[in-house]
RNA sequence: GCCCCGGUAGCUCAGCUGGAUAGAGCAGCCGCCUCCUAAGCGGCAGGUCGGACGUUCGAAUCGUCUCCGGGGCACCA
């Protein structure tokens, strides 16, 4: 059983007592916090309870404490308790707690540390969901690798979990795409053109424009001079750039008409299957995809807005359909259908969280980059005007990530065509130093990303000195079997052989890993678990340099071998949290 | 102007929902390989926790104000 809870009934048993002897009045006791201590004059755990509870009932902390203290019951586990400081009840606990983690650890193997506090419950997790009109740039990239770590942690705290990645093909997005394509296409053909500001400029604009001349040869092919007629003119000419690509959206459907489809489609479809294969390669697989484009063949889209019709949450203005936002807190009201008809990025949003309420979830957790703050408010209130409880639903926004090389800012725009992607930065670190490094921040952090420190295979970079100490260990177990030496099982191994401090500081990491896990994944924080492996990693480092583990002496050295693969067994486990991998020799 | 995020050691950041003497990595300085991987270990030095006021037995943590940096405030996605 885990620690705290006993230390908690310990401490709420005595209180009781107290109310029984009149000693308390009978409040509402506060939730009673169980803490690992800092010092280790502290003891191994602290409680504050008296002092909380001091002014309550007019009384000393100090003298509150003893009270408690005196009627503490005698537990197994606890070898003393000290009353400390302003008012701390201080445990002192024996070591049998230290050896039973490494047991657990041993029997449940890459299952420990798994806890049940989400058991029961059905969540769903959506990240990335970047428009599929381009390639994944390395903003992208750690909401990928946040996501990811934060749905394996809420797995492991016995969540049901499914990722999902929002497709937005459908869209005005996907039309400037599209036209962008069919306009590289017709240079292709011979055409010449000023390519309009607004349009996708990467050079994978190219690449698509290639495939469909390979497969369609000339067949898409339109006049120019038709191509612009009546299109208002670009930026540069002193027009607009929005209506000039709208205007030129509009002609491309004309004049393609059914082969509009093959164009947008073949830049979907590219686009997409990369952005697959690039988080398939970064080691980021979703359970589902979905198609916001279904959302409209469905009728859901419709239905939403429906529902929102009938329920009085609609108005008409400036030929537009508005949704009274403001009445759920929302800074302003917004429009979900546009005046020429086309629905919003917005209505589509209300249809698919309203799809995912349907489908039994009881979290909906998004990750969203922190520029979509705005939209946060406004989802919401949709969400409560269609009755679903607004507090199921949560957005945890990932501030941007800065690349810096040889100290210099690296700049981007995805627009421009002028960003470094996910693909370059894998094969320029790597992938375990990528997904650490992302991960290494609480997502609201503003991150600095070091390519240099990032890509060195030194000291310097935090990510080998976890791996290390998994393949140290590795190493270790095969001068074990090079010397002819047999581990037996490491279940029997008498632990009580471990006296030494390195060990014992050792196995109460260990023994700290499930409590590390729950609280990551309560507050959405995978960075507690790459400071958590630092910090397991310098105590086995530490022992390493200390102790010999391969000594004479077969009982002290199983001992120590258990110990170490239980060590193992946890690195793994963590860096399997984070996706990073356990190399078993560097 | 309004909203969100950040401001902690030279640099990059933790800081367990208000606790005991504020921590780590890197950079700097000094030590440690006849010994299981020195991608390691130990030590030294380094901080008015942006600032002010307030709440509290107790504040880096909570509240108000303020300064600085980033982002957002579309019939875009």
């Amino acid at each position: 059983m885990k620690l705290k809870p006993q230390l908690q009934a310990l401490v709420s048993n005595a209180l009781k007592r107290l109310v029984e002897e009149n000693l308390l009045p009978e409040i509402d006791l506060p939730d009673i916090n169980i803490d690992r201590t800092r010092q280790k004059e502290h003891g191994d755990f602290s409680c504050n309870i008296a002092m909380l509870l001091a002014k309550h009932v007019r009384c000393a902390p100090r003298d509150l404490a003893k009270l408690i203290l005196d009627r503490l019951s005698a537990v197994g586990i606890v070898n003393k308790v000290e009353l400390a400081g302003p008012g701390f009840i201080n445990f002192f606990l024996t070591d049998e707690p230290l050896y039973q983690a490494i047991r657990d650890v041993i029997s449940e193997g890459s299952e420990f540390g798994r806890t049940d506090i989400g058991v029961g419950q059905k969540v769903i997790v959506e990240f990335v969901s970047a428009n599929p009109t381009g390639p994944l740039h390395v903003g992208h990239g750690r909401s990928a690798a946040y996501g990811d770590a934060l749905a394996r942690l809420l797995r492991a705290a016995g969540y049901q979990v499914c990722t999902e990645y929002y497709v937005n093909d459908a869209g005005r997005q996907m039309n400037i795409l599209a036209v962008s394509v069919w306009l590289r296409y017709l240079e292709l053909c011979g055409e010449e053109m000023d390519f309009p500001v607004n349009a996708y400029q990467g050079d994978y604009v190219w690449d698509i424009a290639a495939s469909l001349h390979r497969s369609q040869g000339d067949a898409l092919y339109r006049k120019i001079s038709d191509v612009f007629v009546g299109v208002p003119p670009d930026e540069p000419l002193g027009g607009d750039r929005e209506s000039h690509i709208d205007g030129l959206i509009e002609r491309a459907q004309k004049l393609l008409a059914d082969d509009y489809a093959r164009v947008f489609d073949q830049g979907l479809n590219e686009i997409t299957d990369n952005i697959r294969r690039d988080l398939v390669e970064f080691g980021v697989e979703f359970d589902r995809w979905f198609s916001e484009r279904s959302l409209h063949n469905s009728g859901e889209m419709e239905k939403a807005i429906q529902t929102l019709e009938s329920g009085g949450y609609l108005y008409e203005k400036d030929g537009a359909k508005w949704f009274r936002s403001t009445d759920f807190g929302d800074e302003k009201d917004r429009v979900i259908v546009r005046d020429n008809g086309q629905s919003t990025y917005f209505a589509s949003d209300i249809a698919y969280h309203l799809d995912k309420l349907d489908r039994g979830f009881d979290r909906l957790i998004d990750v969203w980059g922190a520029d979509h703050h705005g939209y946060v408010a406004r989802v919401k209130a949709a969400l409560q005007a269609l009755n679903a409880d607004r507090d199921r639903f949560e957005v945890l926004l990932v501030q941007f990530a800065v690349l810096y090389r040889g100290g210099k800012k690296l700049a981007m725009s995805t627009r421009s065509g002028e960003f470094v992607t996910l693909r370059e930065l894998r094969s320029e670190v790597g992938n375990d130093a990528a997904r650490f490094f992302y991960v290494m921040r609480k997502c609201e952090q503003h991150m600095d990303f070091d390519l240099d420190l990032a890509r060195s295979r030194s000291s310097e970079n935090p990510v080998y000195y976890v791996q290390y100490a998994h393949a140290r260990i590795c190493s270790v177990m095969v001068q074990l079997s090079e010397k002819k030496l047999k581990l037996a099982n490491p279940a029997d191994a008498k632990l009580e052989l471990l006296t030494e401090q390195h060990e014992k500081d050792l196995m109460n990491e260990l023994s700290r890993y499930p409590e590390v896990i729950e609280w990551a994944a309560t507050n959405h924080e995978p960075h507690q678990i790459a400071y958590y492996l630092r910090e397991l990693a310098n105590g086995f480092h530490s022992y390493y340099n200390a102790s010999q583990f391969l000594v004479e002496d077969k009982g002290l050295r199983d001992a120590r071998l258990a110990l170490i693969q239980a060590t193992r067994q946890v690195l793994a486990n963590g860096l399997g949290l984070l996706g990073v991998s356990a190399p078993e020799s560097m």
